[in-house]
DNA sequence: CCACACTATGTGCAATTTGTCAATAGTCAA
DNA sequence: TTGACTATTGACAAATTGCACATAGTGTGG
């Protein structure tokens, strides 16, 4: 059971907490337009897991359905069939911005969560309900 | 349409990326045996928002089955019916520890998305795929 | 030409997770 | 004995996610 996928537990423990996914997407979008397959590489480069294709691609469609990018087709074949292009709108801008200021909060969450972690163990080793 | 619950989106965005609540109610265990209620109003001094009861009670149930923490029935009662006391087992002390690295871990990234974010934008303040 | 590998995207479904509504149950006060 | 508050749980609907498979164009070797 080779820990893949979302889902799964190591030990029944959930193995990430954070849903990366659309804003990574949203980020690399605004640096300029690309197709599904290029963010999918992309994505690793972010320091990101793995992520399944087709969930990539549902991901944009579904960003897609709410405004937040557009897409054409890309009439320049390079190699294989036509791709589809996806590029930032006004309004996918204006969302990274939120998404951003929600990363903020989630830092500031992370950060005071792993100070109250880091300062309690040093005051007590281990405090179990004995 | 007041923003409670997850599955939800300020104009369609998902509201927070990460997902706290088992490690904060392991950590809140380390602290020392609780109840159920206790640790839903304790949730809330934590900077994370506010939980629905069911989703906590839920959780800390699921964490018993998988030997995290352990419960048992509060004989004095003070007000209302028995509650049960949960309390941090050895194995749920070793999963907040693991918690505590994939927080890391998700610092990092979150560090990593805002400063690429930051550079970004400050190079090329506005260049949709136009 | 045909099989095959690679690029590129999409469908459908099952499993999991999550949210919500409602039920149960004890205590206390009017 | 009704209602308000504490406390926990059950059951089901809705949303999310992973995954297996389908489609389709391009280029290569036999």
């Amino acid at each position: 059971m080779h820990r893949r996928g979302c889902g799964w537990r190591w030990q029944g423990c959930s193995q990430r907490a954070v849903r990366f996914l659309e804003p990574a997407l949203l980020l690399l979008l605004h640096h300029g337009p690309a197709h599904g397959y290029t963010l999918l590489e992309r994505l690793e480069s972010f320091g990101l897991g793995r992520f399944d294709p087709t969930v990539v691609y549902r991901t944009l469609r579904e960003m897609e359905e709410r405004g937040w990018v557009a897409s054409s087709w890309d009439r320049e074949q390079t190699q294989g069939p036509p791709r589809r292009v996806y590029r930032l709108t006004p309004l996918g801008d204006e969302v990274l911005h939120f998404w951003v200021q929600d990363l903020e909060e989630t830092r500031r969450m992370v950060e005071d969560f792993l100070q109250a972690y880091y300062q309690h163990v040093k005051e007590h080793p281990m405090e179990e309900g004995t």
